[in-house]
DNA sequence: ACTACAGAATCGAAAAAAACGATAGCATCG
DNA sequence: CGATGCTATCGTTTTTTTCGATTCTGTAGT
């Protein structure tokens, strides 16, 4: 008879490629998962693994049993979760994905105030890329994910936080420190300072003037916004903050002016992201009002 | 932890509704499923069923456990189905549905060849209406429906067989039973005999000729082909017969005699339907080709 | 209100399954 | 031709499942 378990330990083994490695993972003895291997063969009534090779391979019945394991597992892990939330709402694990660009001035404010509001929240975080974040969250390592749009979410759900407008910082020394406002016509020619490959807000910036400017290659890449903050502030250029970051106070400590750009607003939307179908779906729900309620101010809600 | 077992004997239970019963039906004691269902609500946080009422009844959340549990549980089943057919098609257990208007005609010869063709393929045959197998399909219990069409089959897969076209059935006393076609203008006043309500034959035939024809009430309804045909052989009133009940005798031992409709043709599909991503689809269209080789001298393939 | 009854919960014992530790088998590589 | 790194296998221990018997509970009938 087939188990759950035992797809478990297969999963663990196609990750690992190794009996032994994929039994540690999983907490168990060698011993043990090779027999339960053996257990779900018999009940498939096929090979699953080769082992004959050097290195160990699934067949072909063994990849379709990886896929549909997987999806089978999600789903279990999914019921359980849907029956815990549907008695009590924010209560319980969520693992939630917040990019680097929003996590470190946002998180602050929130978690104290989360605490209070839904104290029976097991709330675990994880900052990373955007890319990384989706990948976790289709594989089901994270319950939903706080990232900025545009984003391609195609085959997950959305729930918009609200925009988060971007501004222009400059030197002291620049002389467009002394505008309040700034047309993107100013900024020709002047230097773009961006944060290093992967991080969507370089690629938001971009969309946003970058047509204007001129990018430096790969030399002047920062790798965290506080890095390129202190950039601008030693003159190597000029870059586009969000007004979060800003409000947060990511220029605590320089000289850096903040502008608006003019005309067809620069902006990014801050949305929470999770699976379709997801049970989770009433926390994410409650986590983005949550958001919104608490950004309203920061931000400029639409 | 969650279980598929806990799953299945829940899903007993809601049929059930009741703990003794529901253990009958599982095989086992109903102290084992008492406490096998106490488990379920341990993993999940949440009462299941009310005991309070005088008869038993799910929770909000023992309905969504039920929902979604029965589709994890036909979800593994098909993996271990999927895997089975993917390593050997034509294999296993494959539980076949088919309406009354064809079991009949084309089981004596489906048989034997496919006994022939596919010796491993342990058939399971159930012959019912339509509605039924549908629902059987649905649930689960059928791995394919062998049936005729127009039926409502959206979200369900479809391979054509063949499509059987409607013969005139007349008694030898008939004034119409010398014609080798008959107009539908000639039917016009005759009477018309249907099988009972719920065959599928019975709206078929309705729409391929209704309009002009005069419709018996309750009191002329056949409960088989064979009742129907003696009604018609004894002056009772005409009615059509498919192709594949008239070629396979339903008329022998009549003075009946058959006429082509001329004009649009008057015809059903017979197809096999299946559950769309069910991964006895292989089987399923394998099936369908081979119905449609036997049935082809027989059916006007188009 | 008391009793009888039906059905679910509980308990201890028995059976089955899972997990472990140690060891044997089997490739690959130096 | 060992040595090495893995997996398979075996006997034992531990845990889980199941059973049978009993107790408990709520309902209906007297």
């Amino acid at each position: 008879m087939l188990t759950l378990r035992q797809l478990q330990y297969f999963k663990a083994l196609a990750t690992h490629l190794s009996f032994s490695k994929a039994a540690q993972a999983c907490g168990i003895t060698q011993s043990t998962l090779s027999a339960a291997i053996k257990q779900l063969e018999d009940a498939l009534g096929a090979e699953l693994v080769d082992r004959t090779g050097r290195v160990l391979m699934l067949t072909e019945a063994g990849e379709m049993v990886l896929a549909r394991g997987s999806g089978l597992l999600l789903e279990a892990e999914d019921l359980v979760q849907g029956v815990q939330m549907h008695t009590l709402p924010m209560t319980g694990r969520f693992r939630f994905g917040v990019i680097p660009s929003i996590a470190p001035y946002i998180l602050p404010g929130l978690l104290p105030r989360l605490r209070e509001q839904y104290p029976q929240l097991k709330l675990h975080l994880r900052e990373d890329l955007s890319r990384n974040l989706m990948n976790a969250l289709s594989e089901g390592k994270l319950d939903a994910v706080l990232m900025a749009l545009p984003y391609n979410i195609a085959g997950y759900e959305y729930a918009e936080v609200g925009k988060d407008e971007f501004l222009l910082a400059v030197p002291s020394s620049n002389a467009l420190s002394k505008f309040k406002t700034v047309s993107r016509d100013k900024l020709s020619g002047q230097k773009l300072l961006l944060l290093e490959d992967g991080h969507c807000l370089r690629d938001h910036v971009l969309s946003a003037v970058g047509a204007k400017m001129e990018v430096h290659g790969d030399e002047v890449q920062a790798t965290s916004m506080t890095t390129l903050v202190q950039m601008v502030d030693n003159g190597f250029g000029l870059t586009l903050i969000p007004r979060l970051a800003a409000a947060a106070g990511v220029a605590n400590g320089t000289s850096l002016c903040f502008a608006a750009i003019e005309g067809r607003k620069a902006m990014r939307d801050i949305g929470v992201v999770w699976r379709k179908h997801a049970s989770i779906e009433g926390n994410a729900m409650l986590m983005a009002s949550f958001l919104k309620e608490i950004l309203g101010p920061v931000l400029a809600v639409k």
